[in-house]
DNA sequence: CCTACCGATCGGTAGG
DNA sequence: CCTACCGATCGGTAGG
């Protein structure tokens, strides 16, 4: 009787790892399209093809199914964003800046329902939740941050205000995701190199010269 | 008997146009904070003061109701950035440009509802009402566009993607709705000059010289 | 502008 | 992983 109701019903609660991460899958895209309270988790449920109630064998709720997807969205953002520059010596900050922001955007563009989740969504937060979100953001936000500081005291660029700066600089590669399509004229990396070139170009000081590293 | 049944009934049929106006203020507060899909009519109801079926006498549905505030929102916009360089000579793009993405900013930070739920909440819309937003988008893009356009056509500004470049433009002032706070050290009108700045600089030919027309 | 009410749908639970 | 089901809430209507 190796086949018996309790097996069976052992098997069927044994959660599988593909199918949380098409759970995953599905609840960012059908978010990025339709918005948090506009999904519902009827919808996420037939994308993946189960019933509602065995989605909770995988999440623990909607909210904190949403705080998942906000922080890997984050942490995969700043990890790409924390490559690109890996290489670059500090005594070249504006080549620093150039790749964050031409990273930035590569990133948004690929990623898009990724980057429209975590920047739309953050009001549906819990405080706790959003408290950590927030802080990482924070170091997302710094990478721009220490690289323009260094660039303004080094001389190469204007004193202009930091946060706004970047903040413009982040704005733009969020943006691009509204508008980037995967089949039009331009590549990721192309749109990249031109907001790179545009947003370094835009705090330079005037005697400086500079070429983007990739030229 | 002027007071009688009858008489009630029509004087608390007649709209009122301060009630209209509580509604779609309260709305656009409401959808701004918490999203189209979000909010409830309940809620919108409570914050004016009545019930659900009163909205009703102001209103045809609450998706028509999201609609009038996005095509108010969007011919606000487009009025404030056409009014802007409206002295400006077509003979100076590039302080038509600076005067755009400055008024865009200042915009967007003053009503900062108003374009959040502008940006937010287009996929809520039908395809009909859809079409005559994005219409209203493609206005505000051809302001910018032209100058642009104009400044490459004369030499001050480098040969830029022209579409790329006024995404940017329109996406740094849509950020700045989100961070902006009334208390906050900088006003609209400094942080339209920091990015108005930002953005000419950005583009600026080589050897092309150019200073902000405020300076 | 209100009371009373509708069918539909929501996130989530009980229990196997 | 399912069936059966919960109370709460949704946008909207009837009717005065």
């Amino acid at each position: 009787m190796s086949n018996d109701f309790a097996d069976r019903l052992v098997a069927a609660r044994s959660p599988r790892r593909e199918t949380k991460s098409l759970i995953y899958r599905h609840a960012l895209r059908l978010f990025a399209r339709h918005g948090y309270a506009g999904t519902s988790l009827r919808e996420i449920a037939e994308a993946v093809g189960l019933e509602v109630p065995s989605l909770y064998t995988h999440i623990r709720s909607k909210r904190e199914l949403l705080y998942d997807l906000m922080e890997f969205g984050n942490r995969d953002l700043l990890d790409r964003l924390a490559r690109s520059v890996a290489a670059v010596p500090d005594d070249r900050p504006l080549d620093r800046l150039y790749l964050l922001v031409r990273e930035n955007v590569i990133s948004h563009c690929r990623h898009s329902d990724q980057t429209t989740v975590v920047f739309t969504e953050i009001r549906e937060l819990s405080d706790d939740q959003r408290a950590k979100i927030v802080a990482l953001r924070r170091e997302i936000e710094n990478l721009f941050r220490s690289a323009l500081e260094a660039a303004v005291a080094e001389g190469v660029a204007r004193p202009v205000n930091i946060a706004v700066t970047v903040f413009g600089a982040l704005a733009i590669g969020r943006g691009a995701a509204t508008w980037y399509r995967e089949n039009g004229p331009l590549s990721p990396e192309e749109i990249g190199d031109l907001y790179g070139e545009q947003v370094v170009r835009g705090v330079l000081a005037p005697g400086s010269d500079w070429s983007s590293p990739g030229a």
